[in-house]
DNA sequence: AACCTTCTCCTACTCGAGTCGTAGAAGAGT
DNA sequence: ACTCTTCTACGACTCGAGTAGGAGAAGGTT
């Protein structure tokens, strides 16, 4: 065990955690993600307007604010603003909902979706994905 | 169109609706697919309780009728007791489950999300995959 | 100095999920 | 008739996500 067994969540400040965000939350993840450096409320804001989330200017401030005391944004002063970074990664956060939805709905069986999946590709993509399983296999000798 | 153009969102009542389920809302409808038929308040309740789950009676009755408000659940009478079924299938509970993850994560790409989950897959999982994916080539032609 | 503009801070509100308690109807049993 | 036990009906509370307004600090502009 390397995490402790069974703490009572302390959630006092931050540790990357794996629980669910919101959706709103999660797409200022990924603003910050796609601008791929720390960035000002503005900029954040802007991002968001651009892929047409409207919303305020002092939501955004007020939700990654509340992203960095869950440890999942990184704060730093510039000057007078703050510049905001990501402090987890999209595969990180990907992994999580991934294996959120595995749980929930396929006993955890990451080849139950994947066999679900399977019938929404194209010839194709069936193709590409055929590969990769050939590079897994011989990886995997 | 079968469905109207783009009504204002009633929820006066029902219709599937693809919207999101919250977890606990989960677990009942998944209870009630596991019990494969429409089971009082009680049923569900103690189903839950053998699965672990800790949860007052009125709790689950609560949640059985906002279901119900919703649309997931269809509740009929019997003698002095209801009887609650799911109204939507756990099929397309995860199809939306999935959409939503793809649309989030991957793009909308269902290729994207497979190929992930291919490197989680050992040996076996993949022969069975490929023998899928086989099929799948041979329906398509 | 007086003004804008840009930011931060703090406060505050709504809504829905999640959780129950209590009151009281309906039979079942005695 | 009285008493359990089982159910329903409501009302109520907490918490977190989502949303934003207003006050006021910090500088830049004239």
């Amino acid at each position: 065990m390397t995490t402790s067994s069974s703490a009572p969540t302390h959630h006092s400040g931050h540790q990357p955690s794996t629980e669910p965000l919101g959706d709103r939350e999660t797409d200022l993840l990924q603003a910050l993600w796609r601008l791929g450096r720390a960035a000002t409320v503005s900029e954040v804001h802007e991002s968001l307007l651009r892929s047409g989330h409207e919303v305020a200017y002092t939501t955004v401030q007020t939700m990654l604010n509340r992203l960095e005391k869950k440890g999942r944004v990184r704060r730093s002063k510039d000057g007078k603003a703050h510049l905001y970074a990501a402090a987890v990664s999209e595969e990180a956060v990907t992994r999580g909902a991934v294996g959120r939805l595995l749980g929930r709905f396929f006993g955890g069986s990451a080849e139950a979706l994947t066999s679900r999946l399977v019938g929404d590709l194209d010839a194709e993509e069936l193709d590409r994905v055929q590969r990769l399983i050939d590079e897994a296999r011989g990886n995997r000798s």
